[in-house]
DNA sequence: AGATTAAAAGACATTTTTATCCTTTATATG
DNA sequence: CATATAAAGGATAAAAATGTCTTTTAATCT
């Protein structure tokens, strides 16, 4: 549904939300760790990321990765179109040119509104309304 | 969402079942061209097809591929599970042990709904009633 | 039986995704 | 300024997905 980059570039900028900020910045062994991410493939992860101004990074000593007042609003559709491109979610499901209600391939009402549907929460939600959630026990973060 | 290899079976099914029947048999470079489907993976796809049951094929001449009437009832997500596996659609966004909404990750109320809903139409449809859709003209087939 | 047809099966090649390692650059601190 | 720290960047490796080619098996027809 989304690659694996993305599980990993959403894990990451959530435990980022939640217990990172601009004085407390974390490393990327930091991140791996708790989330089960492996190091190394998280730091390019973290790099495509801090490349888009999704998260925040300072390098040397006392830096590491953080989520500003800015990177907090990032809608949750932007990770992913970073991460996998822009249409990986939006495009036909059987390839056609375009998704289109006007005319559909014969698999776009199994899946259209409710596709539909998805990349517009992803759109509206930022990474702090999730984060909202994760307080509020509503959610939880992964290992 | 679903890959490529099952964009290219659900096309193939749908192809056979609007076109083909036990005694107008189709080969397999005859779907591959209206289809754009590369020939010979093709034939790998619906070789795997026809081992679990979802198209018939016969050899030799006058042989090719067809759906029987049998063929005609599989629901689309028996096609997609046998492509992609058991749990591509199914499988928490963040990889948890499970989708559940007892224990939700902070993305499941993003897509939760949604992603049930469509695989539960996936397990509802059949290529049949697909295809009735097709022939009403309330979807069409991609090239 | 022999020849032809077409799928099944196996081997192999390419591309993309995922993952690891090593070097370079920026920052902080003594 | 020298040194340590930590991200950025580049190069490479492994695995999976996608795509191609060749040989084998089953069916049909002369
Ligand atoms: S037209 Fe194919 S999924 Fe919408
Ligand atoms: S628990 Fe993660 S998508 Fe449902």
């Amino acid at each position: 549904m989304i690659s694996n980059s993305s599980k990993y570039a959403v894990k990451a900028v959530l435990y980022l939300a939640v217990n990172s900020s601009e004085d407390h910045k974390i490393l990327a062994k930091d991140i791996s760790t708790p989330t089960n991410i492996p190091k190394a493939y998280l730091s390019k992860v973290l790099q495509e990321l801090s490349r888009h101004n999704i998260v925040s990074s300072v390098r040397g000593p006392g830096g590491g990765f953080y989520l500003s007042k800015e990177n907090i609003k990032t809608p949750l559709m932007k990770i992913i179109q970073v991460m996998d491109g822009d249409n990986r979610l939006t495009s036909c499901m059987l390839s056609l040119q375009e998704c289109d209600a006007e005319h559909p391939c014969p698999m776009h009402d199994l899946v259209g509104n409710t596709k539909v549907n998805f990349v517009k929460n992803l759109e509206e939600n930022t990474v702090g309304d999730l984060v909202k959630d994760i307080k509020a026990g509503k959610s939880f973060l992964p290992l």
